[in-house]
DNA sequence: ATAGGGTTAG
């Protein structure tokens, strides 16, 4: 009789599924349900009908369906244990926490399936805190956790940072002897000691587990991936081969890593072919790890081959493709494939946008980078870290300092990255005080600096003149231990060298314990600077000696010895040049124009086919600039000729070309240059002129820092 | 009836 009903009744809900499905909308769908529910409850008593009641109450939402269900579970005096466990469960999977909860605290007695349910709902939602405050109640009652509590709580354990409370249920996990004889709770325990830190311990797990399978494996793999053993990730991968244990997309997407940072092509492709072996070519996952593996080994083309092969790329894959694009040094392509990304509708999200804005401010991309940035705040990003200190970055780099500190003052929190990011625009950009101020705050945040903190905020002083301050710094960071590279010591070189204090420069150099060739050659370009002939030679022949033929050095004599009149030992450095081969690296501007990139070189402009154009215009700005007071400095002139050929050499410089370029071109705004090599002093004090005769702010970046020229004067304060 | 691992970033 019974079974007879509940045929009918799924006979009947066919019925009204088909009817739905062809000419309801959802709603009147589940409407039917309810009305089917209702018809329902009013006689039933088994469990597998209760089961099947419950599962449409799940699979329409209907809380008001598990009501009843309830009241009849009541009536037909159903065990209360049970189904109070059954409808626990089936209204956290309705979403409903709050029935739920009302049910478990309605409770007098409680199946352990209850607590458990309720704590995976907790886990699964990453509320971790409650997870745990679950599983404390439910000890203070007195209810022994099983394989399923541990396997879920040890997740919340390692969220929280709870170490000590994890290893107490570890203990109760041995002595319940589930470590060994659950692999569910073996891989928790693994998967947490791996988020804290402790590999070796996940390992002294591992190995205790009876019955490994992947999962247990992989989340070890994981755990030597992410904290750089990649050389154990790739043993662990190779031991789980010899256990006949097949890996899957979630090993091979960790094991990759793992080669791409030890560039283990060896491995990596083996690992291709195993994928293609067993059958995970055309899985995702495994083609987006592939992907990311191949860039990380530098290995472009590979990359691209296995990119199109894929016919779905998501947002990962997209993302995996731009970032790689752009650490190899391809930020045009990268851009492109951004793009196109896009138009295939596919979201960005933080990774994307900072990975593509990366790519912009790396060729100082404004115009482009402006695109991003609408695509940022389209998206929702505005105040996210990762993206903000993408654009912040990217600002920086373009010469726009202010426009940096808008995005800085919208995040919606600041840490030590956007910090450093922002002290770091700062700094390129002449503003010394305002670095300085930023990294106050940060110190009275309680944020300890790290070496991008100490590298930046070194740079501001160097680049705003502020030698005292710079001096003061460096002291203080010496005396609280931290540690301090090359980079700091050779801008702290530069810095001193720069003001003339070269005995003291020299003196920092020999504190250095392995000083490079970065160092010297700072100091001897301060040499330059001064004309300090004797020292330059004395500081040549020690390099020498560590890098014969070291091609800046020799470059660095020959402009000094330039600069000094001493035209015969220039020859003689050229000819050393020229019989090692070795070339200098010619001096380039370019410019961005209606989002085109133009590129000049010092007096070649036979190519350009505006060249007519350009040079007209470049004469009238020289014309003017002189009624104002321009005179050439000869002495930026490194090669010994005519004194009306150094002129011409001088206005034919990449700098002057790129700016006339801009005025032909009516470029509104602000002018935005940038330069391979360090701006001369010629051109500095016409730039300064130019900006006056204008009346247009010019922006040149060159390779060391920005210059603002505007009004006459330029915001380095003469001096770089 | 209730349970475990991964991919992209400054």
């Amino acid at each position: 009789m019974r079974r007879e009903y509940n045929g009918g009744l799924i006979a009947f809900s066919r019925f009204f599924s088909s009817f739905a499905s062809k000419s309801c909308s959802p709603e009147s769908s589940i409407h039917c349900q309810f009305r089917l529910l209702y018809v329902a409850c009013e006689s039933l008593t088994t469990t597998h009908t209760f089961s099947w009641l419950l599962r449409q109450c799940i699979d329409g939402r209907s809380i008001t369906g598990l009501k009843k269900i309830q009241t009849q579970m009541l009536k037909s005096g159903f065990p209360v244990e049970i189904s109070g466990s059954k409808l626990v469960d089936a209204s956290l999977k309705c979403g409903e926490i709050g029935y739920a909860r009302q049910l478990f605290d309605g409770m007098r007695e409680r199946h352990i399936v209850t607590w458990n349910s309720l704590i995976a709902y907790f886990i699964k939602h990453r509320r971790s805190k409650e997870a745990v405050e679950m599983y404390r109640l439910m000890i203070t009652n007195n209810v022994l956790p099983d394989e399923y509590t541990l396997s879920s709580v040890f997740k919340a354990f390692s969220d929280l940072g709870l170490e000590k409370e994890a290893r107490r249920s570890h203990g109760l996990a041995v002595i319940l002897g589930l470590e060994v004889a659950n692999v569910f709770v073996g891989s928790a325990l693994v998967d947490m000691y791996v988020k804290f830190g402790k590999t070796r311990e996940a390992k002294l797990v591992l190995d205790r587990v009876e019955e490994k399978d992947v999962v247990l494996i992989t989340a070890l793999i994981v755990g030597y991936s992410q904290k750089g053993e990649d050389t154990e990730a790739v043993k662990a991968f190779q031991s789980m081969l010899g256990e006949k244990v097949q890996p899957n997309e979630y090993t091979f997407a960790s094991v990759l890593i793992s080669c791409g940072n030890l560039k283990d092509i060896g491995n990596g492709k083996l690992i291709h072919g195993l994928i293609i072996k067993s059958g995970f070519e055309s899985v995702l996952a495994s083609q987006t790890s592939l992907l990311t593996m191949y860039l990380r080994c530098s290995l472009v083309d590979d990359s691209l081959r296995v990119f199109k092969c894929i016919e779905y790329p998501n947002q990962v894959t997209w993302t995996s493709l731009i970032s790689g694009l752009v650490q190899n040094g391809r930020e045009e392509m990268a851009l492109s494939v951004f793009r196109n990304m896009m138009r295939d509708s596919i979201k960005p999200n933080s990774f994307t946008l900072s990975s593509a804005l990366r790519g912009c401010s790396n060729l100082a991309m404004f115009e482009e980078g402006r695109q991003i940035h609408s695509i940022v705040s389209k998206y929702g990003f505005d105040k996210d870290k990762y993206a903000g200190s993408g654009l912040i970055d990217l600002y920086g780099k373009c010469g726009c300092s202010d426009m940096a500190r808008l995005v800085f003052d919208t995040l919606s929190e600041v840490d030590i990255i956007s910090l450093n990011t922002m002290i770091y625009s700062y700094a390129q950009n002449g503003f010394g005080h305002e670095a300085i101020e930023l990294f106050e705050r940060m110190i009275h945040l309680g944020l300890r600096p790290n070496d991008v903190t100490v590298l930046s905020v070194l740079l501001a002083c160097n680049n705003s003149g502020l030698v005292e301050e710079g001096c003061a710094f460096f002291d203080s960071f010496r005396k609280d231990k931290i540690m301090l590279t090359n980079d700091h010591y050779a801008c702290m070189v530069d810095m001193l060298g720069r003001a003339g204090r070269l005995e003291e420069a020299e003196m920092l150099i020999t504190e250095v314990i392995n000083p490079d060739l970065v160092l010297w050659r700072t100091l001897l370009s301060a040499c330059k600077i001064h004309r300090k002939v004797e020292l330059a030679e004395h500081i040549t022949r020690k390099v020498l000696e560590i890098a014969p033929g070291d091609e800046g050095t020799l470059i660095l004599m020959s402009n000094l010895y330039a600069s000094t009149g001493k035209w015969n030992k220039v020859i003689e450095m050229k000819s050393v040049m020229k019989e090692m081969r070795l070339k200098k690296n010619p001096a380039m501007s370019w410019v961005e124009v209606d989002r085109e990139t133009h590129t000049f070189m010092a007096g070649d402009l036979f190519l350009h086919p505006n060249s007519k154009e350009i040079l007209e215009t470049l004469e009238d700005l020289i014309r003017m600039a002189k009624d104002l007071g321009y005179v050439e400095d000869k002495s930026c002139v490194f090669q010994d000729m005519e004194e009306t050929a150094k002129e011409r050499a001088l206005h034919q410089h990449s700098e002057k070309l790129a700016i006339a370029f801009s005025v032909w071109r009516n470029v509104g705004g602000n002018i935005r240059i940038l330069k391979n090599l360090r701006v001369c002093v010629d051109c500095h004090s016409w730039i300064k002129i130019v900006s006056r005769v204008i009346n247009r702010e010019i922006i040149c970046r060159d390779s060391k820092r920005f210059h603002h020229f505007r009004d006459g004067s330029c915001s380095c304060g003469d001096y770089w």
